[in-house]
DNA sequence: TGGCTTGTTGGCTAATTTACCAAATAGCCT
DNA sequence: AGGCTATTTGGTAAATTAGCCAACAAGCCA
């Protein structure tokens, strides 16, 4: 019986996908800080305005952040700080990863 | 002062985009329940055998799973269970897209 | 040894993603 | 209105990813 990868796990990766690259990690790690304009993170990435926008605008439609206008800027937010609680669980196999690497250059060592 | 995304945001971003496919992300649910073999995978995904390998192969690479062989099949285990963990909050995530979605219905109805 | 069964690899194409520049838009301020 | 600041959009080229098929590798068994 087929056809078990079904919507959720499309959604699911709708989801994860918006997250997968350095810079909107950066700015999920920034907005949980507090909220942030555009001109601001751009300065801390350090890319094209346009670029951060672009991730901005990925992260918005995933409905990882949500932004709201103010005087002439506007202010991205996260919407759900419980991401960053993941990165935890990253951070795990990141370690078992560096971990794993060690021992197999003891290994090839002797 | 720019370079403040940095190797750590990498190194998170190389397990997220592992985890960024519906199909691996059906793997991980998958082996969350127990250990599996490339084959019952495949048949499960209903996809070719070597895109199923190709998926699993990415999944170790990232550290997410691992392998042992056994008979003469292979069998993939979840290296950190607390990954799954994290499907609660993009679930959060979704149910606000969904309540969203439905309030901007029910405004453009009036 | 020869032939299964089980997986992995290489090659190829199509689709997606990323980043930059340039141009457009939106909201203030004078 | 006209200029400024802040941000988004369109276009485009380069890089990456996904999926299939065909070919290869490894272990088991008759």
């Amino acid at each position: 019986m087929a056809g078990k990868v079904n919507t959720k796990h499309e959604a699911w990766a709708k989801i994860i996908k918006a997250m997968a690259h350095p810079s909107r990690l950066f700015i999920i790690e920034e907005l949980n800080k507090g909220e942030r304009c555009v001109g601001d993170l751009t300065e801390m990435i350090g890319a094209d305005t346009s670029t951060v926008s672009k991730h901005l605008s990925v992260l918005k439609n995933a409905g990882l952040v949500f932004d709201e206008k103010r005087a002439n800027s506007i202010y991205y937010k996260l919407r759900c700080p419980c991401i960053i609680d993941f990165m935890g669980c990253v951070e795990e196999v990141l370690s078992a990863n560096a971990r794993e690497h060690k021992n197999i250059l003891k290994c090839c060592r002797k």
